[in-house]
DNA sequence: ACCTGAACACCGTTCAAGT
DNA sequence: ACCTGAACACCGTTCAAGT
C-alpha cells in the first residue's frame, strides 16, 4: 500500500509561498511580474494562481514583505540603532530596486508599519518628549522611504553599472546655469560621493535636529 | 478667397497642450488615464496622439510637470522661504494626488529638478558649507518626496472624505500590542493631528538638524 | 479542495492608408 | 504634416469544467 504524501510535501504542489517566492525572483531577475509567466514557471495556467493569492496587487505587497526582512533590531544606543535600522532598509532596497518602489506606493503595508514601529521604538528610547515622538518617527519613515523610491526609479531606469552620480552629473551640464546654478554648483561634488553615504548623512541631519529640539524642549 | 487660419486657431486642431491638459483633467477626475478614453475625449483615433508624445510615461511626467507650476519663490527670510516651498509642493500634490505618485517615481524628471535648485539656494542663503548643502538639500527633497508619495498612495486609496488618521488609527487598534507598541501609542495621538501640520513639523526638524550642524561647524 | 486553460474585457503601441 | 482606426501583441481576471 502506498502511503500518500500529505500536499504540503507533495513537491509539486502550488502554495502561496511557492508563488511569492516564484514572484520575488521574477522581480529580482529584472523581468516585469506578469501572472501568464509565472503561471508559465510554476507550470501552471493562470487561474492557479488566484487561488492561492487574491489579485496582482497582493502578490506585490507580499513579495515586498518578503524581501524586506526583520533583521532584529540591534540593541544598545538609540542613535546607532537608528542608523543600523535605516542602512538595513537603504540595502534590502537597493537589492530588490522593484521592492522600494513597492513601499513608496503602498504606506499601509505591514512592512511599512513594520518599519514605523522599529523606528518608532528608537525614538522612544532616544528620549523624545512624548508630543513630538510622532512626528520625529514619521519624519525618519518618510525620508527613508523617499529615498528609497528615489533609488528604486533610478536603479530600474538606468543601466546597471553606471553610478547615479554619473548620471546626475551628466543631466547637470546641459542645465542652463542661470536657472540651475545650485544644481550646477552640487553636481560637481557628487563625483566622490557614494549613495549609501549620502544617505546616512541625510539621517543623521534629521537626528540632529531631534537632539536639537530635544535640547530645546528641556531647558 | 478664403482665407485659412493657420492651425494654431483652429479650435478642433490637436496639439501637445491640448493633449496634457486633457490628461490632467482625466487624472484630477479620478479616471485611469487611458489612450483609448484620452483619445475619445479629443475626439480622435489614439494613434493621434502618438504624433504629439512619445508614449504614455512622457505623457504622464507631462502631466505632472503641468500641474507643479512654478510659483515664485518668496523673498526674505530662507527658513520661511523653505517652509512656504514645501508647502506649496504639499499642497499642490495634495490637490493632485497622482502627480505625487508621479514625481516620487520619476526622480529625474523637470520638476523635480526645479524643486531641488529652489531648495537649493534657500539652503544656500541660510548659510550652510557648501559640503553639506548637497546633503541639507537632498535631506529636505526626499522628505517631501516621500510625504508625498504617501499622501498620494493615500489619497488614492482611501474613500475621499475619510482622513488619514482615522483609517490609522482603526487599523492600529486591530495590532498586536506587544508588536506594535510604540504604533498603538502614537495612534491616539493622530486625533487631533493634521497631515499638513504634521507634513511642516517634519520640514522644522530637518531645518533644526541643518542649524545644529551649521552652528558646531563654525565653533 | 485545488487546478486547468479558454474566454472576456481590456491595455499601449504601430502603421498602412488617407487628407 | 497631421490624422484615422484597424490590427498586433499583449495584459489581469473570471469561470465552467475537470480531478
Amino acid at each position: 500500500m502506498v502511503i500518500k504524501a500529505r500536499s504540503g510535501e507533495r513537491e509539486d504542489a502550488l502554495s502561496r509561498k511557492k508563488i511569492v517566492d516564484a514572484a520575488v525572483a521574477m522581480l529580482d531577475g529584472g523581468s516585469e511580474l506578469t501572472f501568464r509567466a509565472l503561471a508559465a514557471q510554476l507550470r501552471t495556467g493562470p487561474g492557479a494562481i488566484y487561488w492561492h493569492v487574491a489579485n496582482k496587487s497582493e502578490l506585490l505587497a507580499a513579495a515586498a514583505d518578503a524581501v524586506i526582512e526583520d533583521t532584529e533590531s540591534p540593541a544598545g544606543e538609540p542613535e546607532r540603532a537608528l542608523r543600523t535600522l535605516a542602512l538595513e532598509v537603504f540595502d534590502a532596497i537597493d537589492a530588490h530596486p522593484w521592492a522600494g518602489a513597492q513601499l513608496a506606493r503602498l504606506p499601509s503595508q505591514p512592512t511599512v508599519l513594520r518599519i514605523f514601529e522599529r523606528i518608532g521604538r528608537q525614538v522612544q528610547a532616544l528620549g523624545v518628549p512624548e508630543t513630538d515622538q510622532f512626528t520625529s518617527a514619521s519624519a525618519i519613515l518618510n525620508y527613508v522611504l523617499g529615498v528609497a523610491g528615489q533609488h528604486a526609479a533610478q536603479r530600474q531606469s538606468i543601466e546597471p553599472g553606471t553610478r547615479r552620480s554619473e548620471v546626475l552629473e551628466a543631466a547637470s551640464t546641459n542645465l542652463d546655469p542661470r536657472v540651475y546654478s545650485f544644481t550646477r554648483d552640487v553636481a560637481g561634488q557628487l563625483r566622490e560621493h557614494d549613495d549609501r553615504v549620502q544617505f546616512l548623512a541625510g539621517v543623521d541631519l534629521i537626528l540632529e535636529g531631534i537632539a536639537a529640539k530635544k535640547a530645546k524642549s528641556v531647558s
